[in-house]
DNA sequence: CTACTACTATGACGGCCGTCATGACCGGTG
DNA sequence: CACCGGTCATGACGGCCGTCATAGTAGTAG
């Protein structure tokens, strides 16, 4: 949320990615992304000779990295070492931020998918890749959590594809109920995949 | 897909939900509608005095009705009468689409959601209503289908949010993997709810 | 000092957008 | 016939957008 750290560069990538899960990709514009990041409009043509594109792109691959962080970061300080509280962590991150801030903003890579897949291709891909990344740490996370190899991939999809549903509800109801739901009855089935040999 | 059926009006209703789904909807032109629903232009103004505001949020509706009207037919059809088997068909549908028409669009109810949430209040409570007829019909079918009444709510909105996530992965991917993946593991979930007494 | 690079500032351009104003068409009714 | 309401057609307006051109300002190396 603090916008005076770090360079202007670092800043307004971060800004870009804030205004896009807001408002979509359309809505946000160049030059608030400039006022936003209290950066120089011209500083814009400078760090990102290719435009809203590679600005874009660099959001949603910042928002993916940021997801995977986040991730191996819950697993490390759970306070049961199971895939429901993960689950539950994970959840729990957007909740909290809605009961609080309220419902302005949702996930900026499925933002970015919505509105660029079809008409902007590298923004595509990086949005496959964000995913693919936030993926591997929640299925490394999984498998540190006991969960078998073999499981782990389509365990990890399941609930990043969940959690991303459940946050659009979410923000249409402008209710947490769909959130909280999701990780309750989700649950049960990802504890029962814990390899019992473990 | 037929653009010459009904009146012309249906027609912009329906081509609107195209096109919103497609690009999002700040990239859904008003002409782009006229065109592609093979209406004319001034017609916009006159059906839709209420602009593109209005225009938005009865594709969004129409689309909320279409989904919950399929679900309905889907439970008649099923040849085992499982919940399994009905998230199977809704994601099926899915995977049809992407495999042989490609990745062109998603769900024109998140692409509303993603676009106006925070911008146009009308539009999230209309995309809200859609979520929330798709949701009813999802629990009637799954009453019909033996699942105890208290628990036919919170699966609705599990299977809902769980398929719209996994389309916007698959969307990003170009590849239908994520939603044949939730279907496969989903489904023993949903089964287990099934009242055994029935 | 000069020269050069990194960064900032600002105005303009062309394009698309949603909306509006205006008027034509056309079937039916009086 | 005149009239009129529903429908269609078209051009214009103001606004925002991404981008570009141009010029300015450090700060630093030679």
């Amino acid at each position: 949320m603090t916008v005076s750290e770090r360079g202007p560069r670092e800043r307004m990538v971060f800004s870009a990615a804030q205004l896009i899960r807001r408002d979509g990709v359309s809505s946000a514009g160049m030059r608030d992304v400039a006022v936003h990041a209290q950066a120089p409009r011209g500083s814009l043509q400078h760090y990102f000779p290719g435009g809203k594109e590679q600005l874009v792109n660099e959001a949603v691959g910042w928002a993916g990295r940021y997801a995977g962080d986040r991730v191996a970061r819950f697993v490390a300080a759970l306070p049961e070492p199971k895939p429901s509280a993960l689950f539950a962590e994970m959840v729990r991150q957007w909740t909290d931020e809605y009961r609080t801030t309220g419902f302005e903003g949702g996930c900026p890579v499925a933002a970015a998918t919505v509105d660029c897949a079809e008409s902007t291709e590298s923004t595509r891909e990086a949005a496959s890749a964000a995913f693919t990344t936030w993926s591997g740490s929640v299925a490394q996370a999984l498998a540190e959590l006991g969960v078998p190899e073999e499981r782990t991939e389509a365990l990890a999809t399941l609930m990043i594809g969940t959690l991303e549903g459940a946050i659009l509800i979410a923000r249409a109801d402008r209710d947490v109920r769909a959130l909280t739901t999701v990780s309750r009855e989700l649950g049960p089935l990802l504890d029962a995949a814990v390899d019992s040999a473990g």
